[in-house]
DNA sequence: ATCGTTCTCGTGATCGTTCACGGGCAAATT
DNA sequence: AATTTGCCCGTGAACGATCACGAGAACGAT
């Protein structure tokens, strides 16, 4: 009725959930029933109340409501960088369900420091998160078992946990077999000479696909070498210049297996820099199938993953985590799909021999 | 000493400032001060509460904290699509300073779509954040104008507000300057049929580059056809779609604007899938200046926007208005810039005489 | 010896909500 | 008629911190 606008006083004080009692002439208590729907309450005041709530534009204080019931509605999501296209889908896909059921996210970057995610990871339990989703962490085993043991709700996205246990979940692909069949696929294609510029140890999709790639190589009968293997930060630098020295030590080298869409993208500069031709010369082989990989020059063989379904699969879980906290999940494991474009073809003739 | 570990436990009650207290021999508001340095503390008290917070591995509860403060050292993100390369840089940009100074952000997704924006916003305040930065809203101005009169700390990127205000910030690009020029640029190539594939009439970037191209075009003497002008979603399929139109309509065109990467990708598609090669027929230009722009095929010319940048400087803006919700800042503009690869170039001879 | 300052610290109230408990009332039961 | 049952609803006390206010101690000045 009055509402008088007062809009230079100093402090427009927020309309509480005693306000809206007065109004509706009865407790705090019984808004909060009408509100929350938990207790007994009758038809005709629960829509008193809510009237009232509505003429008040009356909004709950989730500060309050989650000093009393420990919970805040919000849940942390850690990646290395939001802007590797990869972590980006990743995000989509968990904004959506976590949105969906009307939680927050607080998305924090690590910039691919084991200290940056330590610190983060604190800050997020400093806000007291329902939960958090970790992304390809960079932790070693022990530290990431200290954050595990904090004993609450995670999943953990591309690091498979040491054992179930309750509370944690799990998403990540099957790195290894798919490795695996990349390597037979290029060796259908003639290609003995395969190298691999694979992640960094830190990361676990890293080890899982060079673990894929040495057994794929036993079983095309090729002999491991591990001068044919090198480490190389998930960007397009670090990948052009891994596979500019494995080049030029090894010209026999007819295929190049990338860790993901961005090193492969440097692995093609490199060949183009070293006068050797796409998929003539050498084949390139990425990982991921990020936006753009069918547009760049030669469209890219890759590795699909289902980026928004892991961030969807992953928030799903920890939700369900939110809701029962004793809960001892089964680790979900999804497969990748080989999408051959242009970046690799068949082997040159004169290697082929070899 | 005996903080025995009760693994199974029901309830591990975190430790307060109560216990803190009690075990520093001192009261709450003392130890309140040690940790917050407000207030006259001396320094062997200090030191002594100190200590037990160590001892007992206190951390102060953010939500109580927030409920007496009215702060929550959180702030919210809102952009149209995080999977979109420039918004994901800005993200960044925008972490980095929060990081910094001790805030989490709330990232959330519209999916373009103004409902959506309307919702998360929403979630925002119901979450208590201490200010919001909007990204490329696609908001009515009467429903921004509401959004803005909430008086909260709000920083608007890439849509300046119609007038100054206390507690507002902004941050965007010089759109209609750099269509300008982008279109002096083709010109200088030869260029006269110089077509547009703008963005969607919600976003502010879309009108002002639309603006700064009609400008260009009556400038460099040429009419202003409004049938060489189409609107398109930011991304690859509608910009081949809008190009596609475009082309078969008008086959006289030479040069075709796009409204970001993303739709110039859609461009060179189309131009592809109707026989023209670029540049040697038509000429593309982007925005943007994405991560990939350079290993596309052909390397984009476009024009590059400091994505992180705005980002950090729209945080940096904000921060400042959550300490002083009083100040009146001036909106910030920055400068894009032309970077000229590949898929510009001269007009064709036999459009040159047209 | 008394007073006033300055420095240090503690007490109670407060933020806005939910939880545990108990009281009242009507209908149904003995 | 007295008692039980089940449904509503309200009262006080958390939750964990900070703020306003005031009290006590130490100190020098008068």
């Amino acid at each position: 009725m009055n509402d008088h606008e007062n809009d230079n006083g100093p402090r427009i004080r927020a309309v509480t959930i005693a306000d809206v009692a007065l109004r509706a002439g009865v407790s705090r208590q019984t808004v909060s029933r009408a509100i929350n729907g938990r207790g007994e309450i009758s038809a005709t005041t629960r829509e008193r109340v809510l009237a009232a709530v509505r003429e008040l534009g009356y909004r709950p204080n989730s500060i309050a409501r989650g000093l009393k019931t420990r919970r805040t509605l919000t849940i942390g999501l850690v990646v290395p960088d939001i802007a590797n296209p990869f972590f980006a889908e990743v995000a989509r896909g968990g904004f959506e369900v976590a949105h969906r059921e009307g939680y927050g996210v607080l998305l924090c970057n690590t910039d691919e420091a084991p200290a940056q995610e330590m610190v983060v990871l604190q800050m997020l339990a400093d806000h007291r998160v329902d939960g958090v989703v970790l992304c390809s962490s960079r932790l070693s085993e022990s530290q990431l078992q200290s954050v595990i043991e904090r004993r609450r709700p995670l999943v953990v996205v591309n690091r498979t946990p040491q054992r179930r246990l309750a509370g944690l979940g799990s998403v990540s692909v099957a790195d290894s077999e798919d490795a695996r069949r990349v390597v037979h696929y290029l060796h259908g294609l003639g290609h003995r000479a395969i190298a691999l510029v694979g992640g960094v140890g830190a990361s676990q999709s890293s080890r899982g696909r060079r673990e894929g790639y040495a057994l794929g190589m036993a079983q095309i009968g090729q002999p491991v070498a591990p001068e044919w293997v090198v480490e190389s930060l998930p960007n397009v630098d670090a990948g052009r210049r891994g596979a500019a020295a494995l080049l030029s030590a090894h010209p026999e080298i007819t295929a190049l297996l990338a860790f993901n869409d961005l090193v492969a993208v440097g692995c093609v500069q490199a060949c183009q820099a070293a006068g050797l031709q796409v998929p003539e010369d050498v084949s390139v082989v990425g990982w991921d199938d990020i936006l753009f990989a069918p547009y760049l020059s030669p469209p890219l063989t890759t590795v699909r993953l289902p980026k928004t379904e892991i961030g969807a699969r992953a928030m799903t879980l920890l939700l369900a985590l939110i809701r029962d906290p004793e809960l001892v999940l089964d680790p979900i494991e999804l497969d990748g799909e080989l999408i051959a474009r242009k970046s690799a073809g068949p082997a040159p003739a004169h290697h082929h021999s070899a």
